[in-house]
DNA sequence: CGTTGGATTGACGACCCTCAATCTGGGTGG
DNA sequence: CCACCCAGATTGAGGGTCGTCAATCCAACG
């Protein structure tokens, strides 16, 4: 139990979020401004379809997938959310959830309702709002250009490729990666069946290109890997 | 040549861009805040890869398309932009354009300055700036969640659906829709090679559930196209 | 030890990508 | 005015990949 006063200036997503160019004093300010992060554990909703709208959310630490249901009732996976990364603005379009978002592991994250932006526009985080929503659509755009690989492997290789420029930038190591994810919600991610995926996988298990586990892929021969992922 | 004072309140689009919710004053206001829309012609850029971001762009009439080029060469359109739609955010990850924006056909867009923005946040944009992002998130699913459709009539009757209701929200009819854009494009943006597409085109337009020409298309069978959409 | 859910592997057929030829319409120049 | 050209669009043939259906395997758990 940190208090106000210094919860942002200890949290490990500082320089990743909304308070990337505060200093101390402005980190102070915007720990006042702020509820204190949300905890979730595996499995946790942190709000389903048609929750009322109030807030967006920016990961903390931890992961999340947020998922969809069409009309025609098939389910889709159209995200998963690292620290640092802002989701739920769907629900601002009619003022409900659009989608469900669901904790993939033990988590946090932090809600900023509505309320308080005008708030913080004023304490010097704009600039950094701005970039996050960049970044948003920087990583729509790159999944969207996944997607329209014709190649099942060529799809996988992309996304590794591209799970591992976010841990680059978190200042992770990017030959493991942290993945806690299903086949199942992958393979739907990624718009292939799970069966398509299980093969690609065994495939370039067998290959020495990676080797995948429940919680963490290890990139084993990434030039390969973005061989792969070129080749159409 | 109206003068800044009733720039706004003329605008066709002024219900559904950053204005929405602003009256006769607020839209005086506005229109007083921003510079005058920008006019462009059929193949005209509005700013290209590597041009530095200073400013976001809302579609005030016309269409827009926008394109990458990823690290193989290989160009992908990453949207097709109507009016009431914002785009290029890309940019404000690293202060220059990752994409490059081209008019479609002879149209006008709204430049509003990141310096500009908190001015517009005290003026009654707040809301509709908050709503403008959630559609365009909400946008980028339905686009993920059409291209994990693996069959190609599926993936243009549901681009088709969306056009149509995209046009039913700005109060056009539903029946014709606006669409300036090359088979070439149209293909690349849906994830398929020019062949399929025209092949599905053909296909369709013999079963008379569509007529394609170069601007427009007439959706026949609605009822049909939906079947479709939904059939995996 | 049996059950259960997730993951893997196999066989088959449909769809789409590739390569290639043909067709069409608009623009230019002789 | 017509022949030519060129880019975009259409159509055709063949092969590879993935979706579908189904059986099997595996590990966790009661």
């Amino acid at each position: 139990m940190t208090d106000s006063r210094s919860r942002c200036g200890e949290c490990p997503t500082r320089r990743f979020c909304l308070a990337r160019d505060l200093d101390a004093s402005g980190l102070d300010r915007l720990s006042a401004l702020l509820a204190p992060p949300i905890q979730l554990s595996r499995g946790d909703y942190l709000y389903r379809f048609g929750d009322r709208t109030s807030a967006l959310h920016l990961v903390r630490s931890g992961a999340f997938k947020t998922l969809t249901v069409t009309a025609d009732g098939e389910e889709h996976v159209t995200g998963f959310h690292f620290p640092g990364e802002i989701f739920g603005l769907t629900g601002f379009t009619t003022g409900v959830h659009e989608d469900t978002a669901m904790a993939l592991d033990t988590s946090s994250v932090c809600r900023v309702h509505v309320d308080e932006l005008p708030g913080l526009w004023g304490a010097g985080c704009d600039v950094a709002f701005l970039r996050l929503l960049g970044e948003k659509e920087s990583a729509a755009t790159r999944l969207r250009i996944l997607l329209s690989e014709p190649r099942a492997a060529s799809r996988l290789a992309v996304f590794l490729l591209q799970l591992a420029e976010r841990q680059r930038r978190l200042g992770r190591t990017t030959d493991v990666l942290y993945l806690p994810v299903s086949r199942t919600d992958l393979a739907n991610h990624l718009g292939m069946t799970l069966e398509a995926l299980s093969r690609v996988i065994s495939r370039l298990s067998r290959a020495g290109l990676l080797a995948m586990e429940r919680m963490e892929v290890r990139v084993l021969r990434q030039a390969e890997l973005e061989t792969l992922a070129g080749s159409r």
